[in-house]
DNA sequence: CATCTAGGCGAAGTTACCTCA
DNA sequence: TGTGAGGTAACTTCGCCTAGA
């Protein structure tokens, strides 16, 4: 901030007008500012009064102050006696200055008095001009931003229900698989026996969405039987939403035992350790964690298209910037 | 060299005027 | 014709900085 300012450079003009300080080398170039017809008339209509300011010859006019409809000697007198009157920039002297604050945003003391003296402005009045312009952009990429976080919030928000649903239904396909596996155990006269695996048929039991690794010591033979690569794969764009092109493809590296302050923790992570010493689940379930990729490692080294359903994220570097003069 | 003071600038907030529906 | 809302020029206050004593 404040780079490049110039300070202590322009003195004010109700200061120069008002109060009679030391001289300042500013007060000289305060002192360029010519005085026309135009000028002198905005300055009657400011709060400070001009007595010092000739009026001149309206043939001095400035090519950004055409001649008004109604401007007469009564139009100039009335307001040159109302000095709590303020009268609107023409459209002109608008433009010029948004084309001006368009190149530089802040200006500097030889520009304030070369714009007014251009324009038929008090410098002082070219000032506050850029001061509510500085005012009004900045409340404007206010409501941007607004607008662009309430969108990414809104998207993120949809993200989070679809995956409670879809954990939901993950979770009731675990439950049922439990189910099955229990009925069976329990026809079986030497239930617990290893071996019993074998006779269980394997599709009714592995779901697409839990296998594990082919090399999980936890699997057993017979899942192993149905534990095909694609079947991995699949599993794992099962559990990373299929719109999430940048954590679906070959992420063996990154499927590191994770540490689970890296991940999201679901919010019912308990319901799969909820019966911890049954080795039924564990037994189909596969270690959640190896499956939930460290954001960092996934999702933010690959580079995710900003539109995509990265959890809403966008880094700031893809945004659009917001502000195009450099501060 | 450190300190103090005057003065200017920008930001933020406010006031007052103007325009228009 | 009166009126309220919105826009905006101008003002006030505050904090920061610089130059000079």
């Amino acid at each position: 901030m404040m780079s490049g300012k110039l300070y202590g450079s322009s003195a004010d003009m109700k200061v120069t007008f008002q109060n009679e300080k030391r001289p300042r080398s500013s007060d000289v170039l305060e002192s360029l500012w010519i005085p026309t017809p135009s000028s002198s008339f905005h300055g009657s209509n400011s709060m400070v009064n001009f007595e010092n300011v000739s009026e001149g010859d309206s043939l001095d006019r400035p090519f950004f102050q055409p001649k008004q409809e109604n401007e007469d000697e009564d139009y100039y007198g009335g307001y040159l006696h109302q000095p709590g009157k303020k009268r609107r920039l023409t459209a002109n002297q608008v433009q010029f200055l948004e084309k001006k604050f368009e190149l530089e945003n802040k200006l500097e003391p030889e520009r304030k008095v070369q714009l007014a003296n251009e324009l038929g402005l008090q410098p002082r009045q070219v000032a506050i001009w850029f001061q509510n312009r500085r005012a009004r952009y900045k409340n404007k990429r206010l409501e941007k931003d607004y607008d662009s976080l309430k969108a990414s919030y809104d998207k993120l928000k949809v993200d989070v229900d679809n995956l409670l649903k879809e954990n939901g239904s993950l979770k009731n396909e675990v439950d049922s698989l439990k189910d099955v596996l229990l009925s069976r155990e329990k026809g079986k006269p030497d239930g617990g026996n290893s071996d019993s695996h074998n006779a269980i048929d394997a599709s009714d039991l592995v779901p697409r969405s839990a296998i594990p690794n082919e090399d999980s010591e936890t699997v057993t033979k017979g899942a192993m039987v149905v534990c095909k690569q694609e079947d991995a794969s699949s599993a794992k764009s099962d559990v990373f939403d299929s719109d999430s092109p940048h954590c679906t493809e070959n992420h063996s590296p990154l499927l590191e035992p994770a540490d689970s302050s890296h991940v999201f923790e679901p919010a019912d992570q308990s319901d799969f350790s909820q019966d911890e010493d049954d080795d039924l689940g564990k037994t189909l379930l596969p270690p959640p964690q190896p499956y939930l990729l460290k954001l960092e490692d996934c999702c933010y080294d690959n580079l995710p298209p900003p539109n995509s359903s990265n959890f809403g994220y966008i880094p700031l570097e893809d945004q659009q910037p917001f502000c195009f003069w450099p501060y």
